[in-house]
Parts: C-alpha cells; sequence; structure tokens
DNA sequence: CCAGACGTTGTT
DNA sequence: GTCTGG
DNA sequence: CCAGACGTTGTT
DNA sequence: GTCTGG
C-alpha cells in the first residue's frame, strides 16, 4: 500500500532534497491523495530534476487519462513484466519525497489510520513515472512503488512503499543502470526504526488538507 | 509483416 | 455493488 | 487509499 | 511502448 501520504516543509525534508541535490524546497502539503499532482524527483543527462506529476500513471499509449485501473501504486514484484510498468522500470525511475505516510489498520471497530515516518529524516519513496501525450499535451505521470511490508510492520499491514537509502538514490535514478527484481530495497529490512502513531479519522477524507489530519489520538510506538 | 489490443492495486 | 473524485 | 454518488422510462 | 493474432 500507499495510497496517502504527507509532505512538511522542515529540516529533515530540506535534508532530504540536498541529498537528492535539489535546490528547491517543498511547500507542506498534507494528506495528498491519489491523482494529486505531487512532487517528484528524476534524474536526466544534466542531472537531477523536480517535477510536479500527476499521482496515477497513465499508460504510454494511452489516449485519455482515467481510473479504471489502480496506477497509483506499482508491485515491485511486477514491475519487468508488466506491459505498462516495464519501460518506465528500466529507464524511467524516480523518487517521491515523503515526510511520512498513511496506512489504514484493520481492527475490530473499524479501520484506524496510522501514521508511519521515520524519527529523524525524512523518507525518499521509489517510484516509476511515465510521459503521455494527451490531447496534445505531454503529461507526467507517476506511480509509488511497493513491497511486501517489513515483519516489523505486518501486524498493521501487508504492503508498504519502497524505501530509498541514500547510497542508493544515484542507482536507482540512474537510466543506464539496469534494476532487477531482487534490488536490495524491494526486500530489505528496515535500516532505521521506523514509528507508527495512530491519527484521526479526519485523514479518512482526502479534501480535508487542515493540519487536524496529522492529530495523534493515541501514543506513537516504534517498529524495530 | 501489419493491425489492434493492451493497463492495476489492495483487500476480501 | 461499482464507479468517480480527491 | 477513502468518501460519496450512483438509477430509468415515457412523455411533455 | 509492447505483445498477440492472423
Amino acid at each position: 500500500m500507499c495510497g496517502r501520504y504527507n509532505v512538511i516543509d522542515d529540516p529533515f525534508m530540506q535534508g532530504l532534497m540536498q541529498m537528492l541535490e535539489i535546490d528547491a524546497s517543498l511547500p507542506t502539503q498534507l494528506n495528498i491523495a491519489p491523482t494529486e499532482s505531487i512532487p517528484v524527483v528524476w534524474r536526466d543527462h544534466s542531472g537531477n530534476r523536480l517535477s510536479y506529476m500527476r499521482w496515477w500513471l497513465v499508460p504510454a499509449w494511452a489516449k485519455t487519462v482515467d481510473t479504471r485501473y489502480a496506477m497509483f501504486n506499482a508491485r515491485s514484484e511486477n514491475l519487468k513484466k508488466s506491459r505498462v510498468f516495464s519501460k518506465p522500470f528500466r529507464k524511467q525511475r524516480a523518487i517521491v519525497p515523503a515526510s511520512s505516510f498513511i496506512e489504514w489498520q484493520q481492527v475490530d471497530a473499524g479501520k484506524q489510520a496510522m501514521l508511519i515516518e521515520r524519527e529523524q529524516a525524512a523518507l525518499a519513496l521509489a517510484a516509476i513515472y511515465e510521459v503521455t501525450v494527451i490531447d496534445g499535451q505531454a503529461l507526467q505521470s507517476c506511480a509509488i512503488v511497493t513491497r511486501a511490508a517489513v515483519p516489523e510492520m505486518e501486524a498493521l499491514h501487508s504492503r508498504m512503499p519502497v524505501l530509498l537509502q541514500p547510497s542508493q538514490f544515484k542507482l536507482w535514478l540512474d537510466a543506464d543502470t539496469e534494476i532487477e527484481l531482487d534490488f536490495q530495497a524491494f526486500t530489505a529490512g528496515l535500516s532505521e526504526p521506523l514509528r507508527a502513531t495512530p491519527i484521526s479519522s479526519q485523514v479518512n477524507d482526502s479534501r480535508n488538507k487542515s493540519a487536524d489530519v496529522i492529530q495523534a489520538v493515541a501514543e506513537p510506538e516504534t517498529l524495530h
């Protein structure tokens, strides 16, 4: 999973942007949902670049934008064989900077939203992007790559976004490098603990962009 | 060879 | 139940 | 991802 | 763009 996340303009995010060699800060965006426009770091011959892309990948051949298929995530296990994902996986890999992401944990009472974050750093989510000509206009769109949850997170949810370490940034963004399905980040354990905080159900409504959406409703738990 | 169709995730 | 919008 | 809307015919 | 069918 990874169907909702946050960007917060704080020192952790600024530090991540610096590591990504992007000379810009990202404005705070809370409760970002699929189909919204999100900041994405990708690489071309001139170096790393920042673009805003539609968070819902549009296939290269599509003539229109639609949401019939769930393309805001891309399973890492399927990147190579999928007709939609194979070219982006080979040549169009990207990083989505995130302060935290949201998981809904199934509990007896229903679903509890959990905010997942690192304690002392922002997150680099692995992504792929595509460029599609729609009505004569080039549209950039992207999907966040997912993987099986690490054991520490399984109780919360069975899937999670692929988290990249700074040492992997260059390799992942380099279009000339071939990445295989056994890429470390698809299967690695946690390099640092994650913190999971139960938050208000106000986050459920993607139209709610107020600070209330990251309000804790119980004590955080450290996953390690 | 060309024509024409094709795309997905997470959850139950 | 299924599709659309954010 | 979740929330919220969604339907039809025959007739004027 | 890439695969399948003829």
